[in-house]
DNA sequence: TACATTTGTAACTATAATTGTTACGAATAT
DNA sequence: ATATTCGTAACAATTATAGTTACAAATGTA
């Protein structure tokens, strides 16, 4: 399995502040998550680099929104976490080989295109719907 | 990044079968794609799970397509694979959280949605495709 | 100013997924 | 019979990711 979750830790972290105006810790927003608040600052660093979100040290610091919730969307937030194409192609086929010299040109243009597809899906939906959905299920 | 290769690797041989209408070893299948025959024998076990190849042992022996290239959809192959959706989920958020306590089920739907629109674009190429791409490439 | 709080980040360990390798039994063609 | 080839278990090696510790820097408040 993958063990990934940085994708999925960044939108619960999202909707978190999405959901309270206060800014809230990284320790706040692990106890939510069940992580280490280190892992959240370098997940977070991410999405600040991207301008989602803000930090501020020190006593009542913490994280805040940059934007509306309903203006970040999930291919936002996918981008910012730097990720390669989630289909990975072989390093050495072999170049005397008349598929091996040439699969590799091939396989990145049919990857790219299946990651464009993921991205206009996740291009659908934001932290807004997310939060909405989150607590639509809270109230069954 | 990303270390899994099975597809890729699956793509490059099922093209390399297409190319060949004699059965090709596991030893050859790897000597183009560059890696060791168990790991061919083991990415090709799911693929004749899923009927899309056959094995034979013994003198003269190696594997051969079961259908034709203009038949194997590049979806069929990612699912002889048996992976798992590509967008993985942190495993236990806080229950007792608002956000925590509802999240997994939320994003369980949209990256449900994600993967299906990946499935969709991998069910536009066939093997068929793949080969004649690399070919076209190769004269260039 | 002193202190408590909180982020930023480096350095390291731990865990898990994946690949690579060795070994050997079973199947099969000649 | 013999050589070939797959099937698979067992294990080692590599890599990605998460988790942890530690401490400097920033910042609000008494």
């Amino acid at each position: 399995m993958n063990t990934n979750q940085r994708f999925a830790i960044s939108i619960h972290a999202l909707t978190l502040l999405a959901a309270n105006s206060a800014p809230l810790t990284s320790e706040m927003i692990a106890g939510s998550v069940d992580t280490n608040p280190v892992v959240i600052r370098r997940t977070m660093a991410g999405l600040r680099q991207r301008g989602l979100v803000k930090s501020k040290s020190g006593a009542h610091g913490g994280w805040k929104l940059m934007r509306d919730p309903k203006q970040i969307l999930l291919c936002d937030v996918y981008l910012s976490l730097g990720e390669d194409t989630v289909l990975a192609i072989h390093a050495h086929p072999n170049k005397y080989c008349p598929v091996g010299g040439n699969i590799k040109g091939t396989l990145q243009e049919i990857f790219s295109v299946t990651q464009n597809a993921m991205m206009d899906s996740l291009r659908q939906v934001t932290i807004a719907d997310v939060l909405a959905d989150v607590r639509a299920k809270g109230k069954k």
